[in-house]
DNA sequence: TTCATTGCAAAAGCTTTGCATGTGT
DNA sequence: ACACATGCAAAGCTTTTGCAATGAA
């Protein structure tokens, strides 16, 4: 995915291909890890962009969109993001403790689910899972 | 659970066990499924309680403490809960086109996250599976 | 030119909180 | 009596939206 994918899908779209816009994708793309709207919004202006808040988030569901990003859990109150990676899908343990995640990708897990739901006639198209714990420096 | 518990629960604590709380505690108990704090505050309304918003909210984290109610997957903004039982953990097929929730459980797909813990050397707690997808009516 | 986009500020929706009043212990 | 609990209304936070101004095509 690169910028070229982003015009490409915004002009498909009908939609017009923004400065905002651009600045917006460009810095979701550079981010590792999770974000979320308030954080890219405070990224944007440190790096002296103008974006409101509300570009932000009308953005964001375009990026879910096109499949740059997705949400994951929500912690607080509020929406978390992160890059998709194709090559990179994982799950989440999440310490409660120290509130370090871990990332990571169990094949069988994944095939297992996939039993799961064919057995319930249901589509998979994506999951969450989050293993909620203490991590090995908080036992 | 019963009330029994509940009450010795909140004395324990050196809080004081009140109608209200009882009245939450009770309503909660005869929940089936899910709910969020607006669905129980107006069934406790609607049998002629007097309780507030206010007292719904914070008696919740003390069910969540006492383990009679766990939070599960966030809907639209809002905070869902549901009742947690010992006998019959589950994760949650949700359909994006109807809303419908499938629950179902795994014992394979249990022990295989118990496994990957250990890997990683974390202390498993809990965890919240959430597969996405279309429900056999809605493909 | 035309219509989408933007920023702002206001509104919306859920949740929390300050404070005066009420109530278990 | 003392301390916690409660209801109310106000405040807090995240997110959405109306509107006038701006900008892409």
């Amino acid at each position: 995915m690169n910028r070229e994918d982003f015009k490409n899908f915004i002009s498909g779209k009908g939609l017009k291909v923004t400065k905002k816009r651009n600045e917006i994708f460009d810095e979701v793309l550079k981010i590792e890890g999770h974000f979320d709207p308030e954080e890219l919004y405070i990224k944007l202006k440190q790096k002296g962009s103008k974006v409101s808040r509300a570009s932000i988030y009308r953005t964001i569901p375009l990026l879910v969109e096109i499949g740059l990003i997705e949400e994951v859990e929500r912690i607080d109150k509020h929406a978390h993001y992160e890059r998709v990676s194709f090559d990179s899908h994982h799950d989440h343990m999440i310490c409660t403790q120290c509130g370090k995640v871990i990332e990571f990708f169990s094949p069988t897990l994944e095939v297992l689910q996939e039993e799961i739901c064919q057995r319930e006639n249901f589509r998979n198209i994506r999951h969450s899972l989050e293993i909620f714990g203490l991590c090995k420096d908080c036992q």
